[in-house]
DNA sequence: GGTAATCGCATACGAAACGTATGTCAATTG
DNA sequence: CAATTGACATACGTTTCGTATGCGATTACC
């Protein structure tokens, strides 16, 4: 019986539309992205894509909202697994830098996001990992183990920071010895907030 | 006698089509932004275009150049005007934050730009500023000033720290309290490369 | 249980915008 | 002064987006 309910049906093709955009913008970006095609690779047309999501633009930022979702949930995983919670703040920007140099995640959320939906600040998905870091921060403060920073500023700092040390290794000639360049790097800079110089 | 020689002829023309475009590209983004409309803006066609520049994303990437090559300058003529190196290193991040507050960086260097020509890193015009930050950090580094870092990735992740935070404050509500807040929190992060705590 | 209404999705159509191929006229060269 | 070069304009075909319309199956209601 693969007749299932109505709405069972609509959630699929919602998925498949998703997942049909999802691929196509990570692999061609999103002007080269063709609705015809990527649509048609999903066994549908544009009509359905207009449909569920209104125009190209409602897609893609349904596909941001879907990995931004992603990324905050595996970030807050690193972060519980760490020994201390200073060690906790440390791995979520390496973490950070390690998933942007997966190809989907640095094309669409770095280079095609803010080129389409405009600065990632203010997206809606309120990019739930730089607010991860922020609240990490604001107990790092609180027990009294990191000098007295702007939070959000800060976190919105490495957050940057952390991109950029992704972007950089993504497309080195040798990306492991950059990633171990890119990590040390980070650790460094970020240690300047301890109260305590390690 | 306007009739000048005919060289002149073409870098006027070169000049205009490149005036146009970089305004074109600032206020309207890369997609937006028709041929046929900023050409003929400019008192020219396409065939102007595509004669001198070869395509779209060709203009494009000479805006860019352009807007580099000034950017850098900036940032030299500010370091410069610095009383000690560090301090000098620190205006070089202040500066760029300051610089990425104007909507036409903003719009081409920071947004548009990477979605149209890729990682910023790999970019033809090289990217004066992180190399003119790297070097202050080899000097600084020389002299003892600061701890024992990659000059490289520091510079990356100190430019992605300043971008970051530029593109916060120029969607922030308050833009002027909130560039307060991220050149304090960004001083606070470099300071912790320095060999003796302030 | 039959009929009517809903709506998920496809099809058809028009409007840009890009890139190429071709044309033209002025400036340079010998 | 004649020939050629080349800077730029014009014309055309292709692609892609967005809208308006149509169909058919499922759901709702009597």
């Amino acid at each position: 019986m693969a007749r299932r309910t109505r709405q069972e049906m609509i959630v699929e093709t919602r998925a498949k539309l998703l997942a049909a955009g999802r691929q196509a913008f990570a692999t061609l970006g999103y002007a080269e992205a063709s609705m015809d095609d990527f649509t048609a690779a999903a066994g549908l047309t544009r009509g359905a894509l207009y449909h569920h999501f209104g125009d190209k633009k409602g897609l893609f930022e349904a596909v941001v909202a879907q990995i931004d979702g992603e990324m905050t949930l595996r970030l807050k995983d690193r972060a519980a697994r760490a020994p201390t919670r200073w060690e906790g703040f440390v791995e979520e920007g390496i973490g950070y830098i390690e998933m942007a140099l997966e190809p989907e995640i640095a094309r669409i959320m770095l280079r095609e996001g803010p080129a389409v939906m405009g600065d990632p600040a203010s997206w809606p998905s309120a990019n739930g990992c730089i607010m991860a870091m922020k609240a990490s921060l604001d107990a790092l403060l609180a027990e009294g183990i990191i000098r007295d920073v702007d939070t959000e500023a800060t976190a919105r700092m490495a957050s940057g920071a952390s991109c950029y040390a992704a972007q950089w290794i993504a497309n080195a000639e040798d990306p492991v010895a950059t990633s171990k360049r890119a990590t040390a790097a980070y650790r460094h800079l970020v240690e300047g907030l301890l109260r305590e110089q390690h």
